[in-house]
DNA sequence: GTTCCTTTGTGCGGTCGAGCACATAGCAGT
DNA sequence: ACTGCTATGTGCTCGACCGCACAAAGGAAC
């Protein structure tokens, strides 16, 4: 029975509703409409006003700064630990960056009101999408110091790991031309860094696809900004986990459908 | 009698507390204690668990991002337009970045508890404190870019813009040396960029001391990050300030405190 | 005035990455 | 096989900034 009813209220992929108490996420679900992401596609702009939440499931997104003379640089991907825009779902109706898809996928989309409504009549829904933005908010911060201090190798190390964090895989869809938009350098200092991973035994590349062979080896060669932003987006999804399981106790009378089984699955220490 | 009203409930001078309706402010101020904020004074570490919240008044902070090697560099400043932490205000309990008191002066503090209490009871709070927390991933994720793109001579623009914008004065007191930790650079290049300033004109400057002589001049030199920063902090602010006007309306008849004149004073083009 | 400390001035070599030019190599379509 | 396009390889020059070393100048304490 207990498998009937997990069967009738689908987990969502996505990690931040998965933490939902279920009987939440049941009451919340109908407004969140899963649709196809293809790749280049883009969910907002820095001009006009945005009214719809993103949130990936297998879909990889990343959210960019753009500048006037046409450069860009991400400030951090989004996957499944996640969701877009934060800025807007904070308030303020537009954002002055640009999200777009960057590994084709799916996930749910809200529209903004909705999703202001169910915050108002869950119990979890707002906790746990400001504490995701306090996660957002420490990824886009530490990517600050990044770019000031550490070297393109390191920085290239933590953006494949952040990929490969929320693309459930090794093989990454990704040319040099458009690391190196993502990264805010040069095609050219991308190839050179890519081929030192390369030479390592680290990654293996070839005509748009990136291979990780040796993500420790990543690791190591990664600057720490990688794992402080990783530490803390774990810590904070962890919160939200046990939060589910607190809120769920009280009301798993009602609603019995064993909803303890995802929180532990996608435990907090990777969210890929 | 509006005047004695107003005397009795005095107008905060932090910007997202002014936008507060009067009746509002005046439930939750008994939480908000008054206090002096000397230089250098750390109100919150990487580390440890975060329990208070600060709204400056007269003081300016700064956030930064701490690395291992021992360097920082900041992420954004924060004066009477906003408060820190954000981080912590979003519910995870500790941040991983330091906030410190780059110009002594005062503030309040409150209570991370009693601040949710106070989202909870009031109808506004937490909408004004969530737009400010837009603002803040705005500025942070346009430092971002500007660390990679800009110029040393571009960004101190910038950050001495940004200052002169929380701080009501020409006078700013730093050092170069302070200016470089803030920026994440050398003192050597802070000294170089300010004497290409002040060659200029835009700037004067003597031990710990700079005086902003042209500050259209320093607009007009610095990068693009500064408006964009700036037009989106003050959108936002003004949103609340907007949303205030309409809250008060309905309440007008119970409290009648004048409430109008601080949210026309502090316009929203610039909240220094 | 003298002493001491902090702040600012300046020069020099070294490194990283930008910008540009062009070569080569996969891969698709015909 | 040929064409054409996209992706990657490689080699320059140039400028910005770093790290270091040390000099000079402003201020405070005595």
């Amino acid at each position: 029975m207990s498998t009937t009813v997990s069967h009738l209220i689908p987990t969502p992929q996505n990690l931040l509703l998965a933490a939902l108490p279920a009987a939440e996420w049941e009451r919340a679900r109908r407004n969140f409409k899963p649709i196809f992401m293809p790749p280049g596609d883009v969910l907002h702009e820095p001009a006009g006003p945005v009214n719809h939440i993103f949130f990936p499931t297998t879909s990889v997104l990343s959210v960019s700064c753009l500048m006037t003379d046409g450069r860009a640089d991400a400030l951090t991907l989004i996957g499944r630990e996640g969701f877009v825009s934060v800025e807007v779902f904070l308030g303020g109706g537009s954002a002055t960056c640009r999200a777009v898809v960057l590994s084709e996928g799916w996930g749910y989309r809200i529209e903004r009101e909705l999703l202001g409504q169910a915050c108002e009549q869950g119990s979890s829904m707002r906790g746990v999408l400001l504490r995701y933005a306090q996660s957002y908010i420490t990824q886009v911060g530490q990517t600050t110091s990044c770019n000031r201090h550490h070297s393109i190798v390191q920085q290239l190390c933590r953006w494949l790991l952040m990929f490969m964090d929320r693309h459930a895989s090794n093989e990454l869809p990704l040319t040099h031309e458009y690391i190196g938009e993502l990264m805010g350098v040069r095609r050219e200092s991308v190839t050179e860094a890519a081929r030192k991973l390369q030479i390592t035994g680290c990654i293996r590349y070839q005509r748009g696809r990136i291979s990780v062979l040796d993500r420790t080896g990543l690791e190591a060669r990664s600057c720490e900004c990688y794992r402080v932003a990783k530490r803390e987006t774990d810590r904070l999804l962890e919160m939200s986990q046990s939060a589910k399981v607190v809120v769920t106790q009280s009301a798993v009378d009602r609603v019995r459908s064993g909803p303890s089984e995802p929180s532990t699955r996608h435990a907090a220490s990777s969210f890929a």
